[in-house]
Formats: C-alpha cells, sequence, structure tokens
DNA sequence: TATGAATGAGCGTTCATTCAT
DNA sequence: CATGAATGAACGCTCATTCAT
C-alpha cells in the first residue's frame, strides 16, 4: 500500500476518478486543483486531506490505473487458457477505445509521455502500468513456446501504443484500427518470428 | 509561409533552435519564455519581437521540425531508388536516436503528445510532420506494388513510434532497437501482406 | 484562574509541555496546532476541547511558564535568607541554560520578542514572567538597603536578558557565561551603585 | 555584494525601506509581501522582480542594517578618538530610540530573535550587524588597555540589548534609559575591570 | 468527551505578456 | 530594433477553526 493509498473512503476514490477523467482530458498542467475539487464538489482546500500534494494526487491515479490494468489482466486470463486468444484479448481492448484514443491518445501512453520530464519519481511511476502488461505479454508469449518472448511482448505493445499514438495525432480512430488488425493477423499466423 | 515564420534572420533561428531543445527536454509547460531567451543571451522583452506568444515560438518549433522531416525523406530519396531501402533508412533513423529516444521521447511523438489537449490549431500542427512522414512511406508501399498501402504505412510508423514511447517509458534504449529490428525484418521478408 | 486554566487533567497538562517545546524551538509561527496535537498523540480537533483557539494554548504555555517562574524564585527564596546570595542563584540559572540559550534563546525572552506585535493582549501577558522576576530581584536590592532598588533589578535582568541574546545570536554559549561571570563579580562587589 | 543587492536603484530602495518598516513594526511572519507591495505601491507580482522570494526581501533588509550599523559606528569613529566617548556615543543611540524600542523593541535584537528558528542562513545573517557592533566595541575597550577586551564588550552590548528587550516587554522607555545611564556610568568609571 | 472530516481565507510564487523608452 | 521594468491573473499549498457524529 503507498503514501497515496492511505486515507481510504469512498470520497476519496471518487476524487480520484474525477481527476483521471480530467487529467486524461486535459492532461497534467492544465489540471488545476482547483476545478479538480470543483467538479467533484468539494472545496479546494479538502482536497489536501487526501492528498498532500498535487503530485500525490497524479500518483494516486497511477495507482488507479495500475489497478484497473491489474483486473483487466486477470480478467483476460480468467477468459482462455490460450495465450493467442489472450492476447488478442488485449489488443482488442485498445480496438474498443479507438474514438476515445483518437481524441485523447491512449491513457497509459499519454501519461507516461507527459510525465517524462519529471525527476522525481513520477515518470518511474506512470511507467508501471505499461511494465506489466509488457511482462504478462511477455509470459503469453512463453507460453507459446517463444524462445525470446520479450521482444514479442515488445512489438505488439509497441504497435499498441504506437496505433494509439498516431491516431490521436491524426485524430482518426480508424489508424487504430488498422493497427489493431494487423497485430491480430500476425498473432494469427504465429508472429512469423517464434519457433 | 506561415505567419511564424514571417521574420527570418540568424538571431530568429538561433531562438528557435534553442527553444526547440528545450522543448525537447523539458517539455512545452516546463520552458518559461524567460529561460528560452537566458538560454540564447536574448533580454526576455526581446522575444516578442520574433514571436508574439509563446503558442507561436511552439509553432516555429514545429515548423523547424517540418523542415527536418522534409530534408530527412529528400536524402532518403536521394541514397537509393528501392523504397525496402528507403523505408529501412527511415526507421534506421529512430536506431541512430535511440539513446535519446530512451531518455526523452521521440521529439515528434511527444511534441504531439503533449500538444494533444489544446484547442487552439497547435495539436493539429504539430501532426503535420507525422502526417508527412505516414505520407511518404505510403508512397514507398505504393511502388512496391502493395494494393492497400495505407494500412501498411501506419503500421510501419505505428511500430517505430511504440517502439519510442517504450524505450521512453522504460528508459531502455534496447526496446527501440528491438522494434526497429523487428521492422527491418518485416520489410525484408515483404511484409507478410502486400500484394 | 484565568480563562485558559479553567479545565485541568493529565492530557491538558501534557499538551501544554509538549506545546511549550515545540513553541521554543520552532517559533509560534511555526508551530502548528497539528504537529503540537500528533507530537502528543491526540487527534487534531480534540485539541479544541481543552483550548479554544491557537491563543488559548500559547497562553496557557506563558502560564506555565509563570507558575515555573514562581516555583523557582520560591526556591531561591527558601535556600537562602542572603539577598545576594538569592540574586547569584537567579543569575546561576541562565549560565545552566547556556547552551540550550545560545541555541534557542531564553524561553522568556524569545516568547516575549515573537508575541511583540500583537495586538490582542498576548503581548502582555508575555511579559508577565519577566515582570514577575523583576520584582523579585528589586525586592532584593531593597533588602540590602539600595535607596534605588528598582534600576539595580533592571541592570541586573537587563544583563541576563542581553546575554542570553548573545549568546543566540553568536551561537555561542560562552556569551551567556561571560555575561553571568560579570553579574556576578558586579553583585559581590556590592553593585558599585547602592548606598 | 551578495545577491540580494545585485538589481540596484531607486525603486529598489524604496522598497527595501519601506518592507523594513514592516518588518520592524509588525515582524517577519505577519508581513506578507502583498502588503509590502501595496504599501510602496507597486503590484505584487512586480516585487519578484527585485526579490526572488520573500527571504530575499528579508535578506535585503538585514543588508540595509549592516549598511546603517557600518555608517554608523564609522560616525562615532569620526566624531572622537577617544574610546570613552565613542562607546558612550554608541549607548547613547538606544537613548535616542528608547521609545520605539520600548513599542517595537531593537530593530537588531528582535530580527534576530525572529529569525533564530530558521534552518537556512538567514539566522547567521541577522547576526551580523550585531557581531560587527561587538567587534567594534571590542576595538575600543583595546585601544583604552584592557587586558581581555571581548568580556567588556560583550558586558556592555548585552546591556543594550537586554536593556531594548525589558523596554520592549514592560512597554516602559525607562527601562532603557535606566541602563543606558547604568552603562555610561560604567564607562566613566572605568568599567571597573580593565586595567 | 472524543474525533475524522470539512472549510475557506490567505499566503508565496510563477509567468506570459505589455509597455515606455 | 532592443530592452529593462512592470503587470496581474492564476496556481499550489497551509492552517486555524468548525462540525457532525
Amino acid at each position: 500500500m503507498t503514501d497515496s493509498q492511505k486515507r481510504g473512503g469512498e470520497k476519496r476514490e471518487k476524487l480520484v476518478a474525477g481527476a483521471a477523467e480530467m487529467l486524461y482530458r486535459h492532461g497534467v498542467e492544465a489540471t488545476t486543483l482547483a476545478r479538480v475539487a470543483e467538479a467533484s464538489g468539494v472545496p479546494a482546500g479538502n482536497l489536501y486531506y487526501y492528498f498532500k500534494t498535487k503530485d500525490d494526487l497524479v500518483r494516486a491515479v497511477i495507482d488507479a490505473q495500475a489497478a484497473q490494468v491489474r483486473a483487466m489482466l486477470a480478467a483476460l486470463d480468467g477468459r482462455s487458457g490460450d495465450p493467442v486468444v489472450r492476447l488478442t484479448g488485449l489488443v482488442r481492448r485498445w480496438e474498443d477505445m479507438r474514438d476515445v484514443v483518437a481524441r485523447h491518445g491512449c491513457p497509459l501512453g499519454s501519461l507516461v509521455s507527459e510525465l517524462d520530464h519529471r525527476d522525481d519519481g513520477l515518470d518511474v511511476e506512470a511507467a508501471r502500468p505499461i511494465s506489466r502488461i509488457l511482462d504478462w505479454a511477455e509470459q503469453q508469449f512463453a507460453a507459446l513456446g517463444a524462445d525470446r518472448p520479450r521482444p514479442l511482448a515488445i512489438t505488439l505493445f509497441a504497435g499498441i501504443q504506437g496505433g494509439a499514438l498516431l491516431a490521436n495525432a491524426l485524430r482518426d480512430p480508424e489508424a487504430m484500427s488498422v493497427e489493431v488488425r494487423h497485430l491480430e493477423a500476425w498473432l494469427e499466423s504465429g508472429t512469423g518470428l517464434c519457433k
């Protein structure tokens, strides 16, 4: 349990959810604490009861992202034992998000981009959800019998992230779909590389 | 010629170069005009002779990026007539940048990510260099006889951008290289999809 | 019995003692009620059961100081009937505190200095312990037969307070000791002025 | 030339003078930059052109104090060659200030008291004017042929500072005068200690 | 009595931008 | 063309104090 999770409670969760939405839509810098508070109907000062600093709020949002990622991967694991099905399921999550991705980018990738310039630890923390997905994908490729599963995991997730970035840049959801279809075909074909 | 290109001169170019460096390393928000001015040895007020607003300076940096992209593509065109060689050349540019990409992200992609939240036109302008590369890659795939060259261009450049994002997130240049190798192999193999 | 003394109890005393320590080491402004509460292991809101306002807490600390001063003077009275011995005893209290005085100043004098700018009554109250010492010293000089004992009391205690201030400013306990030695010699010599 | 003196100009001096007055009358904590600015008729933001932080402004005030002290000592040196006359002149400065000292304390001593709790360097800097006076007084006692002039300097200035503190605590200028008269007599009598 | 939560006024500070010279 | 100075709106944050339970 990280420091930013210490104080629990419904209200805190609502604040984090509101902040996550705002961070995603307007970016970290453009999101002022006053507006986060207002959007959640609490006075500005009260935020500081739950989050000591703005960074701490961002950290809480990252933690919430991490939890969502964990839940997503667990759901994928639960739905099928076949690694190809699992990996395809991962890819389809971004297909499902194509419209919002075209408008605001991938929630995971854009946060990492925005926090990249920090020299506090926030940049590293933001990368953790991405890292976790990479590890999970690596396990799936390993289960498929790949000699070197890590590069395959990188290729898969790079495709997803790059597709999201392009869709966002072009404001065109189709770019995301194009890449998703490519990755699905690649997975079906045995990736042309493993074994 | 855009508004931000109106006034020429060496000093202006030096300012743009300094600003580009700063924007890339520290991000748009963290880059203050005072520091840009100071880094170039120019008094703060004088910046406004060359750039009417901060946005105008950012626009100038984007324009400079666009010019660099044009030059890069022209160089690629000049070096070989073979589309596969040309596309491989493109990919290798990111291999060459792998260390700085791991530290600060792709200069093109990270700027687009940072400016995505704007509702002024800056977000659209930042996407133009990326768009141009996509168009160029599409032409190369068309020259190779691909039925639907656009998806191939998207897959290629998504790979590059996603590799850069992952390398940056993980602070590991090797992620960039892994993806570069994958794309090169994909290009060599005929992309498994064209024709 | 002042308003701030109304409610008794061990817990209250512990709070006052903790607050006194904090006020002395960190100053009035830098001492937050939250930290006073935390240091004493009491929930923040609970302080307000014992002290209606922060000023009320400060007042309680001043009252505690006054009580300590009373006890000190009583002890001095009890140890000897000779006014010179008594006054020397007073001076030696500051010699005993020389190290902490060099670090944080005289507890009596520095509080008076800090509260001097108030226009509520706190400035006046903080002066009371000092006033009491002055009165006591005046009595001793009167017992020695001095025509005008008040100036002698002022000279004695001004020396103590000035020595403390200088020791604190220079962060050098020796300044305190130097002044103590001077005052002792002055007392022994008959102050050169009385009669 | 310290960092806080870099930007010169009349306006800066007026700001420092206004801040010094406010710091003296209301204390460091109670003096807000907004009020300093308002009192000098400048917008709040403009203060930051001259002083990077509030601490920097306080430092500038301390520097101004130091300059005044230097000027005072030089004037004392210029008026007479006799050390006793010089030292008496020093003491009389506080006699001249007795009313304001009774209201707000000694400008030198109260600032040192207020800044004592800091762990940045401000506490040390505030002590410098006091240190300088002590050094000067030591020289005068040395010129009188004292074996150990430092303790005499401490005794003299401790008397001044203690007298000021008592006058301030009691809100009674007479306490200052009483101590001044004592110190003058002590100086005239040969201090009873030198030689 | 006790307490976690809430409240809001106010602080120091930043910075894009403007302006007189 | 050049520049030092000015400007003010907005931000993150603190804290004494209140309140419902």
